[in-house]
DNA sequence: GTTCTCACA
DNA sequence: TGTGAGAA
């Protein structure tokens, strides 16, 4: 490696090597040796080639100095952290996290909001109990969320909620309107569009999952073995719910030790 | 010592 | 979905 970028070789900064923290945090081009060293900590022993491998499937697009040598931004790494971490975590296949990527899934680093988590108990939604299924106007649900009607609109465009219609107005059901108190909670964080779009694409994925597994039994013959597989499902969304909230703490701790 | 491309599994 | 050889 010849005179490349003076100083890059170092390839980190404060995080491991407390000696020289001044070094400016921001815009560190590394080579692609010194990428693999930072991502090793998170992702054990990645190959070089695997890395190369990625960008010859177009997830990644590093820079190249005149001599041919791939240059990373920071930007390219986090991305990259992106993309072994959906392999790792959701085992997507790499076409499937290129449309993810493209979709506008690149900046994934939702900021936690830090104290006020919302507490509200979790209510499990019966997948079953379609006899009482109460639904409630629009104007009340709006009323009762404080969600606005663009949110609503947006939900409904996004294939969120569909809502029925009664008599010429819109009626959601229970779940539908606890779908839109979320959104309105989280729209106040500044969350919206796409990355409610990102949210829906995960769930979809883990509803197919899901559905996948339980499929045979949900179209058995006899009335028994269907009921027993609903409540399977049942129990299976609610602990898929927890770990994905367990995943979730975990990144977020990760993504707050890193800052310090 | 590192990284490159390209053939190969 | 990657790895290894050989050149630069």
């Amino acid at each position: 490696m010849s005179a490349l970028v003076p100083g890059s070789e170092t390839g980190e900064t404060a995080l491991s090597n407390g000696s020289e923290a001044i070094i400016a945090p921001r815009e560190k081009a590394l080579t692609i040796g010194a990428v693999r060293k930072t991502l090793a900590k998170e992702f054990g022993d990645i190959s070089i080639s695997k890395i190369r491998y990625l960008e010859d499937q177009k997830l990644l697009t590093p820079k190249r100095t005149q001599g041919g040598y791939r240059v990373y931004s920071q930007s390219d790494v986090a991305r990259l952290r992106t993309i072994l971490r959906m392999q790792r975590d959701e085992y997507l296949p790499l076409r499937v996290i290129r449309q993810e990527l493209s979709a506008g899934r690149s900046e994934d680093e939702l900021l936690a909001p830090s104290s006020s988590t919302p507490q509200r108990q979790s209510r499990r939604f019966s997948l079953t109990d379609d006899q009482a299924q109460t639904l409630y106007a629009a104007d009340d649900v709006l009323a009762d969320t404080g969600a606005s009607p663009d949110i609503v609109k947006e939900l409904i465009d996004f294939g969120l909620v569909s809502g029925s219609q009664r008599a010429g107005a819109t009626y959601f059901d229970e779940t539908e309107r606890e779908i839109i108190r979320s959104v309105t909670e989280l729209a106040r964080y500044g969350v919206s569009g796409r990355n409610l779009r990102v949210l829906k694409t995960s769930a979809d994925r883990e509803g197919s999952l899901l559905e996948q597994i339980f499929a045979p039994a949900l179209r058995s013959r006899s009335i028994e073995r269907r009921g027993e597989a609903v409540e399977a499902l049942e129990n299976l969304a609610a602990v898929t719910s927890h770990l994905k909230h367990l995943l979730l703490v975990r990144d977020l701790r990760r993504l707050v030790g890193a800052r310090r």
